[in-house]
Order: C-alpha cells, then sequence, then structure tokens
DNA sequence: GCCGTGGTAATTTTT
DNA sequence: TTACCACGGC
C-alpha cells in the first residue's frame, strides 16, 4: 500500500494541531505514522532529534523505526525517537537523575524482583495482615502508581483498612527501591511525570527537546501516561494520538479508553480523522465485525468497509465436547490446507484462555501439524538469564538489594541464609543497602566471622570487576565474569542433562552477544550506547530477536485473542464460544461484557479471508460435565452471512468427519 | 535442596 | 479435575 487514501493523507498531512486519528482495525495505522513521521521530517522540516513516537510494545517500536527507516534517509533519522513509553521515561530518568535523587547505573526492578522485595517487607514489617496476598498488595501499589498516587495520596484517600496497610507498605516499599538506588516499571512512568510537575526547567528543556509527539495504541495508555504526552505536548499540543477504542481490551490492566474522549475536553481544538477503509478482510467479514461492535455503546461512530470481494460466509461449528472441537479444528486445518492449497502459516486458531490451547496442541500433534504457541516461558524468565541479569544489575548498581541476594551465593559461596538474614537485618536498620553495610564497621558485631570474611571477599570481586568494567573493552570482561565464577560448572551440576546445561550456556553467551550488538550498533553517533543503557534496555525486554527468527518457518499460529492484536492471518479460527468462556465468567460476572465483546471484535477483524467460529456444547469442567450456552456473540452475527454447521445428528457427524479427517492425514503424510 | 501432602482456585499481559 | 502453591520432614 504505497498509495495512501484520502484521509490517511489528511492525517499524515495534518500538523498546524492536536490530531487523533481513529484507526480501524486493518486501516493502515502503521503506514499512517511512518508516513506521517517521514513527512514531518522531510516536509514540515522538523529536525529528526526533535520528533518522538511512543508505542506500549518494543516489537511495534521495533517495526516502526523499520519502515520509518525505509521511507526516510538515514542522515535525516538521527536523534529520532521511536520506543515505548517505558523506554522513554527511562531515557528521561537517565538525564535527570539529579533532580530525582538517583544515581548513574540505577536499577530498573521488574515484577518479580518487585515482588521479592514486598514478600520481604511484609515478612519484617507486620504492617500487613496475614489476609493480605503477595500479589494483590502488588497489583494495587501497581495500580495506584498508574494513577499517579504517592504513597501519601494513598494513605488519606484509603477507604479502608485493607488499603491503608498496603499504602503504609507502599511508602516502605518506595523507601526501599530508593536505598537500592532502584524503580520499577511504573515508575519509569510515574517519576518523570512527577519530575515534570515539580521542576520547571527540567519541563521546559524536555519540551524544548520534544517538538512533535506520536503515540500509538492510544486507548491503551493509562492515566500516568496521558499525563506524561501531556506534560511534553504542552499547549503548543502538537501531537497526533491514534488509536481505536474498539480495540480496547486491556482495561483490566489500567488502560483508559476513556483518554480518548478526554482529550477532546483536555485540547478543544482537536482535530479528529477516521479511517475506516480496511485493506485485510472480506467485506462479510467486516459487515459481522460492524454487526457485532455496534451492540457497544459508542462516542465515536465507525464503521469499518473494503472494496474486497464480499468472500466466504462465517462458519459456525457446534462440537460435541471440547475434544471434539479441538478434533474438528486440527482436522480441518489438513483438509483445508490440501484442498486450498494453503500452507500452516496461513492459519490461526484464536481462543480466550491459554488452557484452551492444551488440547488443541495435543490434537495437532497427533495431526503432526506444525504450530507455535504464544505465550510461554520467555527468555527472560529463564534461570539463567535471570542469574545473568542480576550479575550485570550488580556491577551498574552495587546497592541493588535484589540482584545481590540473587547471586551472592550462585554459584555457592557458602553464604547461607543465616548470614544473609543478619547482614540484611543491620542494613536495614542503617536504611542502606548490603553492599554499603559491609563497607561498615558496626556490621561486625551483627554477622559471624566466617560469613563476613566470605561477603567481603564476594563484595571485594565484585568491586574490582566493576572498576574493570569501565575501564577495558566491557565485553569481554562480562565473558571473564561468567569464567571466573565457573557458572558453566554450576549450570551442569544442577541441570538434568549436559546438554540442558549447553543450552543454557547457549542462552548466557547469546545474552552477551545481545549488549555487544548494542553497543556497536551507534558506535562513534552522538548518542552511543552506554554499557548501563544497554543493560537497562535488555531489563526493558528490548531485544526479541531470537523469537522472530523461528518465526519465519511454516507453522499453524496458536494465540490468544488479547495476543492476536496487531496481527492477521488468512484464515482464523476462534474456539470456545460459550456462555463463561468468551465472555468469560469473570467478566458476564463483574458486568463488564463490552470488553469481552471488544476482544471478539479484535478475534473477528484478524481474519482476511475465513473465519471459523466454534463450541463445545458439552464441556468438562472442574471435574464434571457441563451442557454449555452458545456465546451470545454468536447471536449478534448478521444471520445472511453465517452458516450453522454440526447442528444436526453430532454422532454421524463426528464420524463422518474422523474419517474424513484420517483419511486426510494419509494424503498429508504422502503430500510431505 | 527435594519430595510428598493438602489446600485452593480456575482470564487476559507488557514493560 | 488439574495444577500450582506453601509447608514440613528428610
Amino acid at each position: 500500500m504505497s498509495q495512501l487514501n484520502p484521509r490517511q493523507r489528511e492525517a499524515v498531512h495534518y500538523i498546524d494541531g492536536p490530531l487523533l486519528v481513529l484507526a480501524g482495525a486493518g486501516s493502515g495505522k502503521t503506514s499512517v505514522i511512518t508516513r506521517k513521521i517521514a513527512y514531518l521530517i522531510e516536509q514540515a522540516g522538523i529536525p529528526g532529534r526533535h520528533i518522538a513516537a511512543v508505542t506500549f510494545t518494543n516489537k511495534a517500536a521495533r517495526e516502526m523505526k523499520e519502515r520509518v527507516g525505509k521511507l526516510v534517509d538515514r542522515k535525516l533519522t538521527r536523534g529520532l525517537t521511536v520506543s515505548t513509553f517505558h523506554n522513554l521515561g527511562m531515557h528521561i530518568i537517565r538525564e535527570e537523575l539529579a533532580h530525582l535523587g538517583y544515581h548513574p547505573g540505577f536499577s530498573i526492578f521488574d515484577a518479580e524482583d518487585a515482588k521479592a522485595l514486598l514478600q520481604d517487607l511484609m515478612l519484617r514489617e507486620a504492617s500487613a495482615d496475614a489476609g493480605d496476598e503477595l500479589s494483590d498488595i502488588q497489583h494495587t501499589i501497581s495500580a495506584w502508581k498508574n494513577d499517579m498516587k504517592g504513597p501519601e495520596d494513598a494513605w488519606s484517600r484509603a477507604v479502608d483498612e485493607r488499603e491503608q496497610r498496603i499504602a503504609l507498605i507502599y511508602k516502605r516499599y518506595q523507601q526501599y527501591l530508593k536505598a537500592y538506588n532502584a524503580v520499577d516499571f511504573d515508575d519509569l512512568i510515574l517519576l518523570p511525570v512527577q519530575l515534570f510537575r515539580t521542576v520547571p526547567e527540567a519541563l521546559a528543556k524536555w519540551r524544548r527537546k520534544i517538538r512533535y509527539m506520536l503515540v500509538d495504541e492510544y486507548q491503551d495508555t493509562n492515566l500516568c501516561q496521558y499525563e506524561l504526552v501531556k506534560l511534553l505536548v504542552a499547549e503548543r499540543a502538537a501531537f497526533t494520538v491514534v488509536g481505536d477504542d474498539d480495540q480496547s481490551i486491556y482495561a483490566w490492566r489500567g488502560a483508559r479508553p476513556e483518554n480518548l474522549v478526554q482529550l477532546k475536553e483536555d485540547f478543544p481544538s482537536l482535530k479528529i480523522v477516521k479511517l475506516e477503509q480496511n485493506y485485510r478482510s472480506t467485506a462479510r467479514i467486516l459487515r459481522c465485525a460492524n454487526e457485532v461492535i455496534a451492540n457497544n455503546p459508542h462516542v465515536f461512530e465507525k464503521a469499518l468497509w473494503s472494496d474486497h470481494t464480499i468472500g466466504d460466509e462465517l462458519r459456525i461449528v457446534r462440537c460435541r465436547n471440547e475434544d471434539a472441537e479441538s478434533h474438528r479444528i486440527a482436522s480441518e486445518i489438513i483438509d483445508q490446507k490440501l484442498k486450498k492449497g494453503l500452507q500452516f502459516r496461513d492459519f490461526a486458531v484464536l481462543y480466550r484462555g491459554n488452557h484452551q490451547a492444551r488440547l488443541l496442541e495435543m490434537k495437532l500433534q497427533a495431526f503432526q501439524i506444525p504450530y507455535r504457541i504464544s505465550g510461554g516461558q520467555s527468555f527472560f524468565s529463564k534461570n539463567e538469564i535471570r542469574d545473568a541479569m542480576a550479575y550485570l544489575r550488580l556491577l551498574i548498581n552495587p546497592d541493588d538489594d535484589a540482584a545481590f541476594l540473587r547471586v551472592v551465593n550462585v554459584p555457592r559461596r557458602e553464604i547461607g541464609p543465616r548470614t544473609l538474614e543478619q547482614l540484611s537485618h543491620y542494613s536495614r536498620a542503617r536504611d542502606i543497602s548490603m553492599h554499603r553495610a559491609l563497607d561498615e564497621m558496626g556490621v561486625e558485631a551483627h554477622v559471624t566471622e566466617k560469613g563476613l570474611d566470605r561477603l567481603r571477599r564476594f563484595r571485594h570481586w565484585v568491586e574490582g570487576t566493576c572498576r574493570r568494567l569501565y575501564e577495558e573493552d566491557p565485553v569481554p570482561v562480562l565473558k571473564q565474569l561468567f569464567t571466573d565464577i565457573e557458572y558453566e560448572e554450576w549450570l551442569h551440576q544442577h541441570a538434568s542433562s549436559p546438554k540442558q546445561a549447553e543450552r543454557r550456556m547457549e542462552n548466557i553467551w547469546y545474552l552477551i552477544d545481545s549488549i555487544q550488538r548494542m553497543l556497536d550498533d551507534d558506535k562513534g553517533t552522538a548518542n552511543e550506547t552506554s554499557i548501563e543503557d544497554a543493560i537497562s534496555r535488555l531489563i526493558l525486554r528490548d531485544l526479541m530477536e531470537q523469537q522472530e527468527e523461528e518465526d519465519d518457518s511454516d507453522k499453524v499460529q496458536l494465540l490468544t485473542l488479547h495476543a492476536s492484536k496487531g496481527l492477521e492471518f488468512p484464515h482464523v479460527f476462534i474456539m470456545g464460544l460459550e456462555e463463561e468462556i468468551l465472555p468469560h465468567r469473570s467478566s458476564i460476572e463483574e458486568g463488564n461484557i463490552e470488553e469481552e465483546r471488544r476482544l471478539m471484535y479484535v478475534g473477528i477483524t484478524r481474519a482476511r479471508e475465513t473465519l471459523t467460529l466454534t463450541f463445545a456444547a458439552q464441556r468438562r469442567q472442574y471435574g464434571e460435565k457441563l451442557e454449555t450456552i452458545p456465546s451470545r456473540f454468536l447471536d449478534e452475527l448478521p444471520e445472511g452471512d453465517v452458516k450453522w454447521e454440526g447442528t444436526g445428528d453430532l454422532d454421524q457427524e463426528a464420524n463422518q468427519q474422523k474419517g474424513k479427517a484420517t483419511l486426510s492425514a494419509l494424503l498429508g503424510d504422502l503430500g510431505s
């Protein structure tokens, strides 16, 4: 799509004021953003370094960078910011450390570090109640941060005892983070907001830097993120936000689609451009999508259209039970692939919850259908990578107690829980990090001699490595580190097979290679990546190439509806179209059907050519067989556009299906 | 540390 | 029903 349609062109060329682009599914939203960046640089004469485009995921940022790179001369994109909200926040914090009371090399705690800290805090602070769930506390604090509430606000606005308790924990939590020279993910957005509200010079500086701002997936912004945008764009209001209220499916984690409406109030001169032409799906699929979403109330009316052919009817397939459902999908994939000469990668199966993929996986394996499943263990949650990251963090910030605790005894240095307990007790009493505590004379009265000796030896080694990291070429120092500690031997001792240990070690080297690549990437340019920067970017997961490489293979895609947002496939199955699944039971209970409907809408609009919706008439749930009720969303589809199957004699149909499937499997074998 | 036991809950997920 | 957890004993 090299030519822009009139609406898209309008969105690209309008730069005189605030602009909201309501971009329907498949309407070429990324094109608009990337073309607009090109337009701003080449036509409007705004230097790249004064433009910032913000997304939610690294993947989106990477894709955008790539596409801008193809449109604009490399020289002109110098200094252009295309990053996630969190990455932008990290850079602001890094540049304004002094104002915020942080030191260089600050750590970024991920959810697990934060959880560990909270756990620790609760054990000794006793402000918590036995009934308080750790994850509940964590989520509450996170939600407060997303709402821009500090510990004091949370305390004064607490509505019950539980909130009061959590507010106290929140306060202590922040104190510890500060002592560790660490921030958590939410702080990456919140701290810049607090900074900009209290230090006008800092705000002025960033306003001078960012003269034009673009925000992708605007309906997913939370209160804090919107505030950051608002602060940065100021009254000048040179910005474009792109979003789709109908694809808001993340309200449960703080996203505020209301921010779309709020924009109109905050910026009365806001111009709105609607992108309604869809370049992805058949006219029939779009008609169905429009019908379904029309059941939601709307502030902005929008209807997708396409000049594609009408296309096949949607199929709704009733299956006897969940077993038959998965079986049917697997056999249909074989069947359609054969009949239409397709590839496995042309198919995607979408579902509400990850557990629904289990059965399907088994069936796909039985049919020898290759598949790729979304989610699962990520590179960064692997134990060896978490160890390695902890070492890296410790090197750039020795006060990072979470990192310290993770690796102080990995591999074994004979520093046991008792010794650590003593050290931690002392350091907390003094309100300093463990690393710092080891410096003090006072600690000697609290930790046994043997333990202290080992701890100090570890600390000495860390400091030596630290120094070398800055004096020498960092990457060889890092490689040396893992040899020094004999990490590979340790992996072998703890792995179930030598092969596994080798694989884990490979992951470590891959991680270090990635650092090398980051450092090399912009070597010699104005904004050269520092080792701290590279490590922070790793914590923010700005590295996913490994998965990408695997993506090339010919596999059926299995994804949750959430994970499917932004993607498209020629042939889509959505399974489990039953009440209590889609819409999900808890959403029904909470009365939040609208977000579930948007989820359905997202699912429908993923399909280019065909869409098959399946449900099981009977499903085993928590041990007992239950009759299910077909999803209400099925009734919302226009009758003339759907074809129901499997409503007749179920047994007979299942047998027919089985026969067909066996035949297909045989043919499939011959074909390969 | 590793393993069995019993109790509980059972979405969606990025940074 | 299953799967994951925290807990306690070795």
